[in-house]
This record gives C-alpha cells, structure tokens and sequence, in this order.
DNA sequence: ACGGCGGTCGTTTTT
DNA sequence: CGACCGCCGT
C-alpha cells in the first residue's frame, strides 16, 4: 500500500538525529513500532499507514539492535508486497539487508521445505506445479479411480484438496465430518492418490508448500527448534488474508520468542473464498494471550465524506473487531450516485464524467474504475476506446509479459520496421546463432558510428572483415531471413506471416527441443498468439495493438485511467474513484450469496468497504437499471449497499432510466432530477419497456450514419487522420494512419 | 494432429 | 450471448 500520510508532523521534545525514521508517525503508530517483545496485533483501518507501522518496525528492531537479519521472518501475500518492504526497510535502515526471511508465505515455505524436502519423501529439487499441472494430475487420478470425470471435473478436485491443504489437513488429517460427497465420498481417497503421484513425481503444488512444513515442524521437534530459536521477531502482513496453515505454521515459529506482530484490516478481508479466515484475525487475542492490541484509526486517504460513508456501511457488519476511522481532512464532496438506463449508458456517462475530469487539468492516472466482476470491463473498454480516453485493464491478460510471446513479437516487429533495435537486440540470438555478446558489440559500435541501426550496421558490416568468418555468416544469414519475411510480408495474411517466421527462425523448433516442463505452455502461448493475429488485417494493425497491451504492463508513467477489479484493487488509491454496476445480484454478487449466505454478504460488505475507501477526494458509485446477463436483458435493482451508505454522505443523482439521450428526442442533458428509489417501483413497467427499446436499438444501429461514406477521408482528435472502412449504425470503422484500424463513433470524427 | 461441432456454464485470484 | 471443453471425424 502506498503511504499517503502526510508530512511528518514534529513530535513533541526533539528526536534524536538516530531517530529520525519515527519522525511525523502518529501516537498509535508510533507506539505500534516501538512495542517491546510479545505478540501484538495492529489493526490498520484503510489509509491509516499500516505498510509504514510494519516496515518502520521492521527497521526499528534492526536499528536497535533487538534482533539482527537472520533472526527476522517476515511474511506477505505477494511478491509485490515483499518487493515494496524490502525496499521501504532498506530505505529505511540506510543500506542493504541480509539473511532476513522476507518473502511471500510460499517463498518463505519453498525455502523450509527445500531444506528440509527428505523428511517428507522429496529431493530437495522437487518441482512445483502450477494449476494447470494440478488439473491435468486431478483428472489422472480420478480417471485411475474410474470415476466419471464429466460429473466429477478434475477443477473441483483440485478445489476440494485446496481447501483441506488451507485449512492444514493432510489424507490423515481430514476429519470424517469434513469428507463430504465428492465422487460419492471418495473425495479422500482421490487425495490420497493425489499426493501419491505427486511423491512419485517428486513435486508439490502450492498448497504443499506450506502443508509440507508444518508436518516436518511437527514430527520433528529438533527441527522446529531450531526455527523457534533463530526467528526472534516475526512480522505479517495482510493477517486478515492468512488461511489456517499459514496460521498453525506461524503459531508453531512464534512459540519460543512469542514475539509477532500481525498487521491486518479485519475490514478488509476479502479472499475467504481462496482460504482465508477472518477468525484469524478476530481470534487473535486468545491464540496469542497478553496481546498486545493497536489501532490505527486515523485515516490520512479520503475525505470526510468518503471515509463516512465507507464507515456507515462497515459497521452493519457484525463479525469485526471495529474500529472508528476519522480525519482530519475537509469534508470534501459527497459520494455521488447515479442511476443508469444499462451498461452502455452507464459506461457512457463514466467517460463523460472522466473527460470533464481531464478538463480540469486533473489526471487520468489518478483515475479508477472498479468492477466486481471481469466481464464487466468490457462495456467501459469499448467505450474508453470510442472516445479516444486512454485506459489500461489491471490484471488484465498477462499474455504479453511471457517471454515467448514478447521474442515473437519481436520478430514481428522487426519485420514490420527493421530498425526496431529493440526487437533486434532481444531475438538476434535467440535461438541461438553463433552471434553473442562479442559480435553484437561491433554492431553496436558500427551502428553508433554511423548513427544507424542495428540493422543497417549488421549489412554494412557483411561487407567488411571487421566479424569472424563464422560470424558474418550467422550475421548475413539472419539479415537474408528479415528481408525475406518482410518480402512476404505483401502476399501474406499476418497469421502466414507469423507461422513463416516463427517456423524459418527456428524459434518454434527451439522450445520443441527444450525439455524444461513448461516448454509445452510455451508452445501453446505461441499457438494462441499466431490465432490471435487472424484477427488483424495487416501486421502493423495488430502491432499497434500489442502496443497498447503491452504499455499496460510496461509503462506505470503513462496517464491513464485504470480499470480493474475490487478484488484487485485492494491496497490502491487514486484521487478519483468510480465504482460501477452496484446492483443487486451482481454486486453483492449472487452466487457470492448463494454458496455463503450471511458471512458472503459480509464478505461483500467489505469488498464495498474496500472499494469506497480506494477514494482520495472524489467518489461516484453507478448502478444500470438494466442489464445484459448471459445475452439476455433483464432489469435490475440498485444495490442495497446504497441503502446503506448514510444518506448525509451521498448525492443522489439518479437520472430518469427512460431518458436516454440518444432516444429521446426531448432529452435535456442538463441537471439531473432526484428520483428517489424509482427503480424499484418501475420495475415491472420498466421490464415491459425493454423489449421495445432493444428494438428501436436495433434498428438505429441498422441505419447508416447519414454524414459519413465509405473511403471518406476524417480526422479525430486523438487518433488522427483516416479512412473509413465501414459504417454501423453511428459506429464507423477507420483505418487511420498512425493509429490502425478501430471502431469509433461518429461524433468523435469530422470530415476534412 | 487438427479442426469442426455441440454441449455447458457463467465471481473474485495469488503463489 | 460467447468462451471453452471434449469428443469425434478426417
């Protein structure tokens, strides 16, 4: 979590200079870094620093002298997590730290278990399997077992053992009441063999990482001794997030020293349905007796408004420590609410507001919209892509980022623009070529020289003797290919183009050959980007598309607004935050509600609490009256977590559903009036009106847009010059110049 | 080995 | 509605 606090505010009597690090740390903070030994839990409600107190304890015990390096095991959720804590201590302690155990709970159990790996049948090589080895392993057993794999799917196995794994059971362990129907019962047979065949194969899934450990801790009291001794300070991030083997694993490291600090947001817990247990956090008191309790309930993110709001609507639940967020913050504005007539509206006006955002010179990275579930980016996507707004899906496909999709790319790229130094540094050698690190440097130098690329440095140097023979040859070779796909590049469609260049450069036969377990999965990816180029008319379409993918991951300066989920979003801020879609069945999610009851209802309580409190100074919940569920339109009802907001805090600005400017020719798009829970009077009424409005939709889209042609010349604001391709409803498709081929809207286009 | 067809199923995600 | 999976046919 980034920290937000702001400037240190001078504590009274004047620090030592050596202390500088608990400079501008509140009372409760303060006391939360400097607690002597014993177990001590801080409970950080949102934006009141809660990454600070955990790291600037951390540094605290080094600095002191309490604890050295190697006696620390500091545990996170995510690598990225850890990243930023190693950073932050360091940042803090004024140099590099050593031989702590800083890392994610799986990074810290592989390290133990590899250790340890013989007392529990592995080599210490042993591998670990992702999900998709765990499937296929699943369903090897199950089908061993003659079970019927279409009524019993292999994921569901996979879940199932996950679940005993979280909770710490392993085959033996499993309490009968616990065995449930799976298969008929044989769910814990099915686990048995499971674990047989990961012994056979010398391999863990994630779960065993930790599952591991905590057998070897138990059946071996010198083992566990040794750790108990060594970690004299033991510090966890996220406690609310912890599932119960990761709670037995810390419970048993912490036994000798009892000294564990545990930071963590009852509030926030937001993962139950991936093992995680509130009750960890909420128990913590008995589990570690003589806890010592802090918490941080100056929030120094929202405003008052925003930070009222997402109070009001957390204290309805009942299974929380509480806590009473404050600020000393103005009240700011109210959280706006707006009624929408379906998603497109709702995606519509979300632009609109953003753009007017921008208009005040206000930035689009400090802009976010948060969704319960995936699908529904899609909605803002195609609209964010209409108006030209940049935007970037967290968490969005990961696909770009491997390193065989980004070699082929490269090769991509490099024919589309052989001066592409980037693309020709990565894949020149890749596979292999016989033109390594010595040879690339006299192409540097000649390129440098002459103030040209890569490329063009690597022909003109086939023509002198400054490369070994052996080299130039490899060298020219490789150039002959490059011209030669970009000969191809004319009279083949791009997907040709990629299969002709992944096949002639030998990069397809490379991973054939290579024999690490995820060669294949690499195999894939390339077969699955090659299918995705079917959709691209030329190279350059689908290059500029990547791009835009690829600045995703790529480039965090770029200002864009970010959409993602609540889930992902935990731990962010922005200035400006939008939640999207809060109707009910959606969000409290349905399903959610289904399978959990009233402790899902909880759990999506804090996912709103979560969301609401992601808010700096400006936040805007919206709900659709109207929705496309699986193809189908339906109507909705707002969600009842607005109810729940305190009305003090909130500006209702509920629009007529039925005044959609683009079909009502009277539409005002002035102010919006205040409908008090119109929706859920309407409703039926509305229900009958939708089928009639899908109609008149329909045949706008059928109508042509009356000021454009085919092969007309335009301009738009953020895309440049084009041409049209083709024309639906108001929607035209324009090949422009720079920017490639993409759908846009009408009047976001003018004639030149 | 691959492609076409039909059936199923639809949240959240990290390691 | 559409993505994905698995089966079957070539």
């Amino acid at each position: 979590m980034s920290d937000t606090q702001d400037l240190p505010t001078p504590q009274p009597g004047s620090p030592r200079p050596q202390d500088s690090y608990l400079q501008g740390l509140n009372p409760e903070q303060h006391a939360a870094v400097v607690a002597e030994d014993g177990p001590l839990l801080v409970l950080a409600g949102a934006g009141t620093g809660k990454t600070r107190v955990l790291t600037t304890r951390l540094a605290h015990l080094l600095i002191t002298g309490r604890v050295r390096p190697g006696e620390i095991l500091a545990v996170t959720f995510t690598n990225k997590a850890a990243r930023e804590m190693v950073h932050r201590v360091e940042g803090l302690v004024g140099h590099g730290v050593q031989g702590m155990w800083l890392g994610t709970f799986h990074a810290m159990g592989v390290r133990m278990l590899r250790a340890h790996a013989e007392l529990v049948h592995l080599k210490s090589n042993f591998t670990i399997l992702d999900t998709d080895d765990q499937q296929r392993l699943a369903k090897q057993v199950l089908q061993a077992a003659n079970i019927d794999d279409k009524k019993w799917p292999p994921r569901a196995l996979v879940g199932l053992i996950q679940r005993w794994k979280d909770k710490g059971w392993r085959p033996d362990q499993v309490p009968a009441s616990e065995v449930g129907d799976f298969a008929l019962g044989k769910g814990l047979e099915l686990y048995e063999a499971y674990q047989g065949r990961l012994a056979t194969l010398n391999a863990c899934d994630f779960g065993d990482l930790l599952l591991h450990c905590l057998t070897i801790l138990t059946q071996h009291p010198d083992v566990l001794e040794r750790y108990q001794r060594r970690f004299k300070a033991i510090l966890v991030d996220e406690y609310q997030d912890t599932n119960v083997a990761q709670y037995l694993w810390l419970r048993l490291l912490a036994q000798t020293w009892r000294n564990i600090t545990c930071v963590g947001d009852d509030d926030q817990s937001i993962y139950s349905w991936r093992g995680a247990e509130v009750g960890n956090i909420l128990r913590f008191e008995q589990d570690f007796p003589g806890a010592e309790v802090i918490r941080l309930e100056r929030n120094y993110r929202s405003t008052g408004h925003i930070l009222g709001a997402a109070s009001g609507l957390i204290a309805r639940n009942r299974q929380r420590h509480g806590k009473t967020l404050w600020t000393d913050d103005e009240e700011g504005q109210q959280v706006k609410v707006a009624g929408l007539w379906d998603e497109e509206e709702e995606a519509r006006w979300i632009g609109d507001e953003i753009e007017s955002w921008q208009r005040q010179k206000h930035k689009l990275a400090d802009v976010a919209v948060l969704v319960r579930a995936s699908f529904q980016t899609r909605a803002l996507e195609e609209r964010f892509i209409q108006m030209g707004l940049p935007y970037r899906v967290i968490g969005g496909p990961r696909f770009y980022e491997r390193a065989e999709i980004r070699d082929a790319i490269a090769y991509l790229r490099l024919v589309a623009s052989p001066d592409d130094d980037l693309a020709f540094e990565r894949i020149v050698n890749v596979p292999k070529r016989g033109i390594g690190d010595a040879a690339m440097k006299t192409v540097h130098n000649m390129a440098r020289a002459g103030h040209v690329s890569l490329y063009l440095a690597g022909h003109a140097l086939s023509g002198t003797d400054d490369l070994a023979a052996r080299t130039r040859t490899s060298l020219v070779n490789f150039l002959h290919m490059v011209d030669r796909w970009r000969g191809d590049m004319r009279e083949k469609s791009p997907r040709e183009l990629a299969e002709t260049v992944l096949d002639e450069s030998g990069y397809t036969e490379m991973w054939r050959q290579e024999r690490s377990p995820d060669a294949a999965g690499r195999l894939e990816n390339l077969k699955e980007l090659v299918k995705a180029l079917e959709e691209f008319d030329t190279l350059a379409a689908f290059l500029e598309h990547v791009s835009l993918v690829m600045e995703n991951a790529a480039d965090p300066t770029a200002d864009m607004v970010s959409i993602m989920t609540l889930h992902g979003a935990k731990g962010l801020e922005f200035q400006n935050v939008f939640l999207a879609g809060w109707e009910e069945g959606l969000f409290p999610n349905q399903r959610a509600l289904d399978e959990g009851g009233a402790k899902a209802l909880e759990e999506e309580r804090r996912l709103a609490y979560v969301g609401i409190t992601r808010a700096r100074r400006r936040l805007t919940i919206s709900f659709a009256a109207n929705r496309r569920v699986y193809g189908q339109w339906s109507s909705s009802v707002p969600s009842r977590f607005l109810d729940e907001l305190p009305s003090k805090h909130v500006d209702h600005l509920e629009r007529a559903p039925d005044a959609r400017p683009d079909l009502d020719p009277f539409f005002d798009d002035a102010p919006f009036a205040p409908i008090p829970n119109r929706f859920r009077s309407r409703r039926a009424e509305q229900a009958k009106l939708i089928e009639g409005r899908a109609e008149i939709l329909q045949v706008r889209s059928s109508t042509p847009s009356r000021k454009f042609d085919i092969g007309q010349r335009i301009f738009h604001d953020k895309f440049g010059y084009g041409r049209i391709e083709a024309i639906e409803g108001n929607k035209l498709e324009i090949a422009f110049e720079k920017a490639g081929r993409k759908k846009v809207v009408d009047s976001f286009v003018e004639a030149t």
